[in-house]
DNA sequence: TCGATTCTGTAGTGATCGCTAAAGAAAGGG
DNA sequence: CCCTTTCTTTAGCGATCACTACAGAATCGA
């Protein structure tokens, strides 16, 4: 059924999430795209349509690869405790990793963006994160281990905005170590636990 | 001495400073520039050089304006935790004011953005910023209102970070109350202050 | 009033933006 | 083999980028 596509589709997608990674959405071009990708713009578009779309599967590939270990942070663990705690850990780590670039890209590929759509596509997907974070310590407030007068929302903005200002630091050169020392001081905010079995304590 | 310039250059200042404030160094035209200062383009490059200088002039002015409770936060308090605690609560305030640009111009506009000399120029400000936090709390070290062992960096890259997250949040939206929770809640890392005149408890 | 000077608007510079028409190259089916 | 299909390359589209040449308009000193 015609000639063979020369290239790895999913190489190249790799390459180009990279690029809009390190620069953002509108600061990308597609020349810099096809250098990135070692393509030509014609077999760009035959392969992912335009740069907006290109630019939605490296968002979804993100989430499926780079930005996995947000979920499993939240969901893997015993208490939401644990399960911030691991998510700050990690982030400190993946966001400082040299095998790609520094940061989250969910949090600054849409900065200084004009695109409507790339700025909601984004921002959807942080309000997504802080919602889960928000879900995982009111799990733990139904089962008395936080007290019943938490404010959810509020630690799931607090944490929310710190592991945004982890991805700012990282991507102004601050160290893995740097993060940890931010994701430590972060969960001093952390509430007084209720123990299992010792009933009445309420702070 | 030749025609008089026949708009207020101040004003035009100003207007150029929120379009960067709002869309950053490289998303803003010089057609969009114009159009906000209401003049033609040569009185543009007459009156400010050119667009790389004429950001330079409005970091300057953003920093002598809306960004100078900073300073003034960090120099007019009497102890370090009160310095932290009016710069988080006053952030809160101007990030999410609407007679202007939500969030902090130093922190975004310079996000995905390719000139070196602009990324350079805003990071050295961010840098500046997180060395002031660290002298105002190694001052309160020194003078033994906080612990010897006060990891002051640590403490100036946490407050740095959850500062620039507030700025994150404050463009995503947020309420001037969901920013002072996160003010309220950060503070909870700080570390236990030694009485005046009860010597020797260290932590 | 007049020349000198400086600002202003019109109009356009070359470069780059996202994107694509056209034609040659490589694969499959007959 | 040849025809069809799909990929590839070259080349260039109109629009916008930062920036400016040019000439008319306005204000100065004389």
């Amino acid at each position: 059924m015609g000639r063979t596509r020369s290239f790895d589709r999913d190489a190249a997608l790799e390459r180009a999430l990279e690029e809009f990674w390190r620069h953002g959405y509108e600061a990308t071009s597609i020349a810099g795209l096809t250098a990135a990708m070692g393509i030509n713009p014609p077999s760009l578009y035959a392969a992912f349509g335009d740069k907006r779309r290109l630019f939605a599967e490296a968002v979804e590939r993100y989430q499926e690869t780079h930005g996995a270990f947000s979920t499993r942070a939240l969901t893997e663990e015993a208490t939401a405790r644990d399960a911030v705690e691991r998510l700050l850990r990690e982030a400190a780590d993946v966001y400082t990793s040299t095998t790609h670039p520094p940061g989250c890209m969910i949090i600054s590929a849409g900065v200084n963006t004009t695109d409507p759509g790339v700025i909601a596509e984004l921002r959807g997907h942080r309000e997504g994160a802080k919602r889960v974070i928000r879900e995982r310590i009111e799990h733990d407030v139904r089962s008395a281990r936080l007290p019943g007068d938490t404010d959810t929302a509020g630690l799931a903005t607090y944490y929310a905005a710190v592991i945004q200002g982890m991805s700012t630091q990282a991507r102004d050169g601050a160290s893995r170590t740097d993060l940890e020392r931010v994701a430590a001081l972060a969960m001093r905010a952390w509430p007084a636990e209720l123990l299992d079995g010792a009933p009445g304590r309420t702070a």
